[in-house]
DNA sequence: ACGCGATATGAACGACGTTCACAACTTGGG
DNA sequence: CCCAAGTTGTGAACGTCGTTCATATCGCGT
């Protein structure tokens, strides 16, 4: 079975990067402390993944798994529609607190100036926004797929714009009740007007 | 008069970085490239900044004034309140498009791990919010002063995300007029239901 | 056991931000 | 006008980074 042990590699180097993230943050994260970590040697990596940005998207692709089931979790009990965009909010409130560093990773990574994003892992950001578009559909049945799609999008950058600005370093930091207060109030702005 | 020259050379850098930064883009900012265009030598700069991150906010700093002042600008004949919000979040979009990279800058620039955002900065970023707080206290007079701050910081950062997320490189561009169009309903959403 | 393609290795490279010993300049008092 | 003392300018050098590559080692089919 050729590449098993390259895919081992693979594992353990995504495993330990993602450590490194988790605890000191992307822009700490270093291809020689991520090697050794592993117990490989520097140009290892260079075996496993084109080079660190491949690994980063690994990572990456990891925690959006996570996180899209952590959505998911978030709507298995059914709720109506109003609820589902509460319970959505919330869930990507606690994954971002509860992942801080690696959630950040997500959009703060980006790519040199002569590569762009492998085409598999922005349809993993999108599946992100197409956990709302259920919930949209019901309280807003007129519109159309398309319509749809493009509502997802801003009201999920909406909702992220608010839990990342909240997160970040740069600005005083809110106490967690009059985030999730105001998050939930925006939430209820959003969906009441879906109604209409 | 003391530091006339040094100023001269400050003024010389920003200029320069600021040139740089609007056609290439903050991460191919080079400490080299700008001293070679500013016609100094390499060491000269850590004469006039700190270091490079300084220099970095002081570009971020002018385009905080340029950004602030186009806020102003919007609501310069005095608009009814609900008018005087679709007007800030227009042309907070307006001056995004314009200013990409320079307004992009504002955002994704981080300082190194053992070093804070100094205070001034952080101040100018707060300006931002507070224009809000005007018509946000007209359409919700029974808010008291802090609620009113905290509201100002919710609904920038709900419009700062739709607009973020939609001028990112990470995700498939929206037609312009598409994203005016969202964005101006986000803002009908949340000034409705600030009225009640 | 042998040979050959795949994988592992770490020294070396070029680019980067930053420092520092030294040179050039500026200024004020004799 | 001159010199000394402080200030500013200079670019080679340093440490760190991602990445490469010649070389060594491994693993498997024969």
């Amino acid at each position: 079975m050729a590449g098993t042990k390259r895919d081992a590699l693979r594992r353990t180097l995504v495993d330990v990067a993602e450590t490194h993230i988790r605890v000191r943050g992307l822009a700490a994260l270093r291809a020689r402390d991520v090697t050794k970590d592993a117990g490989c040697a520097l140009g290892s990596l260079y075996n496993a993944f084109e080079d660190l940005d491949l690994l980063i998207l690994a990572v990456n692709s990891r925690t959006l798994k996570r996180l899209d089931s952590a959505l998911a979790t978030a709507l298995s009990n059914a709720p109506a529609p109003a609820e589902a965009m509460q319970n959505l909010a919330r869930a990507y409130l606690s994954f971002a607190v509860d992942n801080r560093q690696l959630w950040a990773a997500l959009f703060d990574h980006r790519m040199p100036a002569d590569q762009t994003i492998p085409d598999w892992h922005l349809k993993e950001h999108e599946t992100l926004f197409s956990r709302l578009m259920v919930p949209i559909g019901q309280l807003a049945p007129a519109l159309d797929e398309q319509t749809c799609a493009l509502r997802a999008r801003t009201i999920f950058s909406a909702v992220h714009g608010i839990v990342k600005l909240s997160l970040e370093d740069r600005f005083v930091a809110l106490h967690p009740d009059a985030l999730d207060s105001e998050l939930t109030q925006m939430v209820d702005a959003i969906t009441t007007q879906l109604r209409n």
